[in-house]
RNA sequence: GUCCCCAUCGUCUAGAGGCCUAGGACACGGCCCUUUCAAGGCCGCGACACGGGUUCGAAUCCCGUUGGGGACACCA
């Protein structure tokens, strides 16, 4: 009878879902998969001090988006996850699980009520530090079990796991075994003076009650398994398989992490202030100006999600990406922050026909392929570059419909940021044939699916009025004013050819206007570059017959005719 | 400070003792294509951290040095 594989993505709530733990949640959900087992989401909300309801439903959604799907887990207003959901696995609403543990190694006394004060480790750890020699919680000596216990029922205390006096080994998946001696295991609490549990006691009771044959999780966790090994011995329950993956580190080689953002940010907002003094006013006006200075003055401080989103906001910052979030905001699609995810740290080891190797896969691909043998043991760097080539590629390799729909629904999603940005997404929305020409001539020109909308962006040009754009003075004065015959007086004439023009579409167009240069015998960038100014007011756009059908005729007649009225010098 | 982990082009990586003159991708440079901007094609630049072993033979195994990362909470 073979077991079951279980794996499990265990978050704490305390903000969206960054890219270490996206792809800790990919790799669980990957070898699920692969070995036909079960993926569950857990929520580790044990610390009542930092949790928050927000964070969970944005770490659902951001899993939901990435097409992570749990089969057992919080069910959470269809967001996610498996319609039969088995849940909720909330850590908060299973104390009595972690109670009933912590009974069981207090009656066997494997575990002891400890009733030292905060201040008092808080001192005993200074002290140790500046004897410089690692601190670590051992039990007095002359310790008495039975006064301990009766003084157990009034008073407030934490509870201890008596550690081993062993050495424990690590069978990591990933690193191989590794030895932790006696030294490095101390009492450590397993439930707090609130009540709650602790990481360590709550992640061991639950791995054991929900089957989890497979802990995949970060480096961080590699020298807590000693203590989960030697707390599942005390419990008498099984140790799961563990692998530790590497950790994904910024371009400096600092860890990535949320708090990057923040610091971005007070960066930032600290230059744009020093420049623009009025920013305070507009600053105020989104956020408590009071926490906004304590904010600015303390670098060890931290503003709130909603904060920071605001203050971006107003101030047009442009801060770094982390979390899944923030990809998905700056126009990336899910499938491509999959992939690159997957690739820090695995590869499927394939070499293509023409001796590449496959660096580009689906999720179906990853659930087939996925191994824990492939999974490199060094740090990986996050490279924001091939990302956004990634992005590229797969922007590119949608079918038109496709990427209408992405972009569409993209835009809707983000729409305050897209309006602010001046850019109208129903101006080629509007019209059918109009937006197909918009997708086709906008994939291999974004990058990501923010970039069509972006101030300088290549789609800028379709999503505003007729008259909201500007003529670049270059641009005006290289292909208009200059020339004999001038610009102008092309764009005229052409223009009498294109207000005929049917049907009004890219090869129809691009027709047309080869035979309007073929009978005024002039060559095509003659033609084509006035008409892109007085188009877009740039001499930079996709090529002439998309330009033209993109914005329709009515639109073009008018931009020639505005063009004409407000840059030729009478 | 103590403990743990890691180490191939700038970055992500392939590499399981001879297939390695070390392969691919991104980035970068050049050329081609071209009505502009892209996209695409071709070419180029570019790495086994260092020092000792083991072996007929080391990027690959062992030891040390150096460098990087992580952990040392009543956070997870």
């Amino acid at each position: 009878m073979t077991e079951l594989v279980v794996t499990r993505f265990a978050p704490s709530p305390t903000g969206h879902l960054h890219v270490g733990g996206a792809r800790t949640a990919l790799f669980n959900w990957a070898l699920a998969q692969k070995l036909g087992g079960h993926f569950l989401l857990r929520i580790e909300d044990t610390d009542q001090a930092r949790n928050s309801q927000e964070a969970v439903r944005g770490i659902l959604d951001d899993l939901a988006w990435l097409g992570i799907h749990w089969q057992e887990g919080p069910v959470h207003a269809g967001v996610g996850g498996d319609p039969r959901g088995v849940g909720p696995f909330f850590q908060s609403e299973r104390l009595a699980r972690y109670d009933a543990a912590i009974a069981q190694l207090v009656a066997t006394d494997l575990a002891y009520p400890a009733f030292d004060t905060p201040e008092e480790l808080d001192a005993l750890r200074k002290a140790a530090s500046a004897e410089k020699r690692a601190f670590r919680y051992v039990r007095a000596a002359g310790w008495d079990r039975s006064a301990a216990l009766a003084r157990m029922q009034r008073e407030p205390h934490v509870v201890r796991l008596r550690a081993p006096n062993e050495t424990i080994v690590v069978h990591d998946q990933v690193l191989g075994d590794i030895a932790f001696g006696p030294e490095q295991i101390d009492d450590f609490v397993l439930r707090k003076r609130d009540g709650f549990p602790t990481y360590h006691l709550a992640v061991v009771v639950d791995d054991e009650a929900m089957g989890v044959t497979h802990v995949l999780r970060g480096p961080e966790h590699l020298n807590n398994t000693p203590k989960h090994i030697a707390l599942q011995r005390a419990l008498g329950v099984r140790t799961p398989i563990y692998a530790h993956v590497p950790s994904i580190q910024n371009a400096d080689g600092s860890k990535m992490s949320k708090r990057d953002k923040d610091k971005a940010a007070r960066t930032l907002a600290q230059q744009a202030f020093a420049a623009d003094a009025g920013l305070h006013a507009r600053a105020d006006a989104a956020i408590d100006a009071k926490r906004l200075a304590g904010w600015l003055g303390n670098p060890k401080s931290q503003l709130e999600t909603s904060e920071l989103d605001a203050l971006e906001r107003v101030l047009a910052l442009d801060l770094p990406s982390v979390t899944v979030e923030d990809f998905r905001h700056a126009g990336y699609l899910p499938e491509t922050v999959n992939n690159y995810l997957a690739l820090l740290g695995w590869n499927p080891g394939e070499k293509l026909a023409d001796g590449r190797d496959r660096e580009q896969f689906s999720m179906a691909d990853l659930a087939q392929k996925f191994a824990l043998e492939r999974i490199g043991r060094g740090n990986a760097k996050f490279d924001r570059a091939k990302l956004l080539a990634f992005s590229q590629e797969a922007l590119a390799a949608l079918a038109d419909a496709e990427w209408l729909e992405r972009w569409r629904s993209w835009c809707e999603r983000y729409r305050s940021g897209v309006a602010a940005s001046g850019a109208e997404p129903e101006r080629v929305l509007a019209d059918p044939a109009r937006a197909r020409v918009f997708a086709a001539s906008m994939k291999s020109r974004c990058a990501t699916l923010a970039a069509a909308t972006a101030p300088a962006g290549p789609g800028r040009f379709a999503l505003v009025a007729d008259d909201a754009f500007s003529y670049d003075e270059k641009a005006v004065a290289k292909w208009l004013a200059k020339g004999e015959p001038s610009g102008f007086t092309i764009l005229t004439s052409v223009r009498a050819t294109i207000e005929k023009l049917a049907p009004f579409e890219p090869t129809e167009i691009e027709a047309a206007v080869a035979q309007f240069c073929e009978a005024s015998g002039v060559g095509m960038g003659k033609v084509a570059q006035p008409l892109r100014v007085a188009l877009t007011g740039t001499a930079a756009s996709p090529p002439l017959g998309e330009t033209l059908a993109v914005l329709g005729r009515a639109a073009v007649l008018a931009r020639i005719d505005r063009c004409l009225r407000e840059t030729r010098p009478t």
